[in-house]
RNA sequence: GGGCGCUUAGCUCAGCUGGUUAGAGCGUCUCGUUUACACCGAGAAGGUCUAAGGUUCGAAUCCUUAAGCGCCCACCA
């Protein structure tokens, strides 16, 4: 052995060993060697992780690394225990995400999306993906991940579409389902509604135009109103005040001018109007606001619709703005309102202001047919669930974090206007496309209206509505079985920043399709920053590839470096120093283990020992910190476990076992005390090693594989020591 | 506008249900190299635990208030 350790001399070899054993895959797990009071010798008791798919088109990120570190701790960990372990991996198509960077991909190229056939461009993205699906699987694979790949899945696996449409199936069946027009996130870029989870808002500033809208009995009487989006009063039909507004009481019903438009609209009232802001009076446009939605609704407005899906004003709007853009259409109709004597006054107004979360364009809300699913009752059961223990948030703050969403959800709307997805199963009647026939096929009648002439549905299935189905898809097609025996899976660990859009999605979407919790543990680790603590991003050039980490200072060395500094639920600046400080205690882990070969020679251990005090300290301090660590990671303790892990092996094993036992070995006072020595120092280093295993794999397990031990298989399914 | 969280050594952070001299990693300083490791060993400096009140025999830890910072949610035009 050389006096560096080199894990590139070692990974690939040792991942190679865990591989071609079989024993990622949980039916090929072998029992123990010897049974231990309490523990059966088989492992029986079922264990399982769902990972998080990473994007089929994306190499990782150091978020990835750790969410692969954490789960992969989790794994090896109930593994020693005795746990039939299965951590199931795969890979996610990622719909818009997906679609966008090939978009950007295709723009780069002097093309858009918009300009090839549906087919041949799904075709084209299924490619690319195809192309970079093992990019990240072989990533996971640098990382030690111990996951069984013979069960891995893709979220557009036949199987899995299957399921998803079961699902989409049974939610319409009992009215669960709906479809029809709503104020919905548009983004004119992507040209596709989006959830409200994919709107940012930022702070702006901008302006609060004050319009006055003349009474058609007494134009020189008028009514004045507070607007920020002037380019929206060509659509409007209406202006509401409160109904106890006691200065637009008189008002009420009657009819007022539309300035520009000269279109003759009713002023209502509705309770939705604010009696202190602005002067206490809403144009209402129908077509472009949500609230203004509602109140059309309410009172039975024309819906105009003055701004396209482009983003460029309509016919609708008039000659003299139709082709203009929004920012464009705005000018000139506060111009002309100006020119005309009807604008009052501009005043500067701070407000957020809603953006594709992609890409940044301003989002227009628009009125368009989707599909939404009523979550309300869903939401009701994952609540429930909460409540009751089922699900137990391991960090409390994101239990209050998730509750509080909860509490205001509103209803999701799953139809995308993109092709990178799941098509939706539907099929509209060519003669009334109001009646439709919910299939995966397309099917040779409609029982409702006898049609036989179909249009298939376009859109496809937001991402999450098929991803939050992944825990029992994923068990219900891997294997045989599986489901019955996996499922409840035991933890849901990812980030936080999918808090809403995946786990709370599983978590009613599971309990709707099987009855049951997907998982019994939520445990949401944090975001990875850079060492000043911003945002990794690629824009800002300080994105760290974990791979160049590894090649530099080896696996063990990154998964510790990332577990060792990070509690529970807070972010986590990055840092190479960190991972170079593992490097360093891996190479201590490397000689301590060389002076153990070199000492251990000749070793009987059959032979009879008699501890010393020290040698009895140290078992015992052994056995404490084996309690202590099994706790932690019970627990979900991942960092108290790993420093108490390096603690025992560099303090307590190298600084007083090793040198303890070096003199006895060395210089013996007897052959009894040396034999005791050297009994001592190997089964301290094994002990150490099982401990250590979790948190890094492959030098353990290198280690282990050189180590003069009998009947040994591998580290990886050696036993858990017991603390005692 | 609602909600959540953070503020502990130069830096990054631990510190679980309150209990003897407040911890780690990195960094700094001193000394040490004949054989496991200088990617090492021995030792040291460095903190009024954001502030002010309160509960308690006892508080970094619980409560209240304040300040600073951060995050999430939200249809006031």
């Amino acid at each position: 052995m050389e006096s560096q350790y080199d894990p590139k001399k070692v990974e690939d070899k040792i991942y190679r060993l865990w591989s071609e054993s079989g024993f990622f895959n949980p039916d090929n797990l072998p029992p123990f060697a010897k049974a231990t009071e309490g523990k059966p010798k088989k492992r029986t008791k079922p264990y399982c992780i769902i990972m998080p798919p990473p994007n089929a088109n994306e190499a990782l990120h150091l978020g990835h690394a750790l969410m692969a570190t954490l789960e992969d701790i989790l794994i090896r960990y109930r593994r020693l225990q005795g746990d039939a372990t299965l951590w199931l991996p795969g890979a996610d198509h990622a719909g818009f995400e997906t679609q966008v960077v090939f978009e950007k991909k295709l723009e780069k190229q002097g093309q858009s999306r918009f300009q090839f056939e549906r087919e041949t461009l799904y075709q084209m993205i299924w490619d690319y993906v195809q192309a970079n699906k093992d990019v990240a699987q072989n990533q996971l694979k640098r990382l030690g991940a111990s996951c069984d790949w013979s069960r891995s899945k893709f979220t557009l696996d036949p199987d899995i579409v299957k399921i998803v449409y079961q699902t989409f199936e049974k939610l319409y069946s009992e009215g669960l389902i709906y479809r029809g027009p709503r104020i919905i996130n548009w983004c004119p870029k992507h040209q596709t509604g989006l959830s409200d989870l994919e709107v940012k808002y930022e702070d702006r500033e901008d302006k609060l135009w004050y319009i006055k809208y003349p009474l058609v009995e007494a134009p020189d009487k008028f009514i004045e109103v507070a607007t920020t989006r002037p380019e929206t009063m060509l659509g409007d039909t209406a202006v509401a005040v409160n109904p106890a507004d006691a200065r637009y009481e008189k008002l009420i019903g009657k009819k007022l001018l539309l300035p520009l438009v000269g279109r003759e609209i009713l002023i209502v009232a509705d309770e939705a109007v604010e009696l202190e802001f602005g002067t206490g009076a809403v144009k209402v446009t129908p077509a472009h606001d949500a609230v203004d939605f509602e109140i059309g609704q309410r009172h039975k407005l024309e819906t105009i619709v003055v701004i396209g899906q482009d983003g460029k004003m309509t016919e609708a709007a008039g000659a003299d703005y139709a082709g203009l853009k929004v920012a464009e259409a705005r000018e000139k109709v506060v111009e002309n309102l100006k020119s005309q004597g009807f604008l009052i006054k501009e005043e500067p107004y701070k407000h957020a202001v809603a953006l594709c979360y992609k890409c940044g364009r301003v989002i227009e809300p628009m009125v368009s047919e989707q599909w939404f699913v009523k979550i309300k009752p869903l939401a009701q059961r994952a609540v429930q669930a909460v409540n009751k223990g089922e699900v137990k948030f391991v960090s409390a703050k994101y239990e209050k974090i998730f509750q509080h969403w909860m509490a205001n959800i509103r209803d999701w709307n799953i139809s995308r206007q993109i092709v990178w997805g799941i098509r939706i199963p539907v099929w509209y009647c060519n003669k009334d496309k109001s009646c439709w026939v919910i299939s995966d096929k397309k099917p040779d009648k409609c029982p409702k209206c006898g049609s036989a002439d179909f249009i298939p549905e376009t859109d496809t299935f937001d991402t999450w509505f098929s991803s939050g189905q992944w825990p029992f898809a994923t068990l219900q097609t891997a294997k045989a079985g599986d489901f019955e025996k996996f499922y409840p899976t035991a933890v849901m660990e990812t980030g936080w920043d999918i808090l809403f859009f995946w786990v709370a999605r599983m978590m009613m979407m599971g309990f709707y399709a099987t009855g049951k919790e997907p998982f019994s543990f939520v445990y949401m680790h944090g975001l990875i920053r850079d060492k000043d603590k911003q945002k990794m991003s690629k824009s800002k050039g300080n994105v760290v590839n974990p791979l160049a980490v590894v090649d530099e200072n080896g696996a063990d060395a990154l998964r510790m470096a990332l577990v060792f500094n990070a509690a529970s639920d807070s972010d986590l600046p990055f840092s190479e120093d960190k991972v170079v400080a593992q490097k360093r205690f891996a190479n201590k882990i490397w000689n301590a283990a060389r002076f153990s070969l070199q000492n251990l020679e000749g070793f009987n251990d059959e032979a009879k020992i008699q501890l010393t005090a020290a040698d009895e300290a140290i078992l015992k301090e052994l056995a404490e910190t084996t309690q202590k660590i099994t706790k932690d990671l019970d627990n979900f303790n991942f960092h108290e476990a790993a420093q108490s892990a390096y603690h025992f092996f560099w303090h307590s094993f190298c600084d007083k076992c090793i040198e303890d036992t070096k003199k006895r070995i060395k210089e013996p006072s007897s052959d009894l005390d040396k034999t005791t020595a050297q009994s001592v120092l190997l089964k301290v280093l094994v002990d150490s090693l099982k401990l250590l295993h979790p948190f890094m794999p492959f030098i353990t397990e290198e280690v282990y594989q050189s180590l003069p031990i009998k009947n040994k298989t591998m580290l990886m399914v050696e036993e858990w020591p017991s603390g005692k």
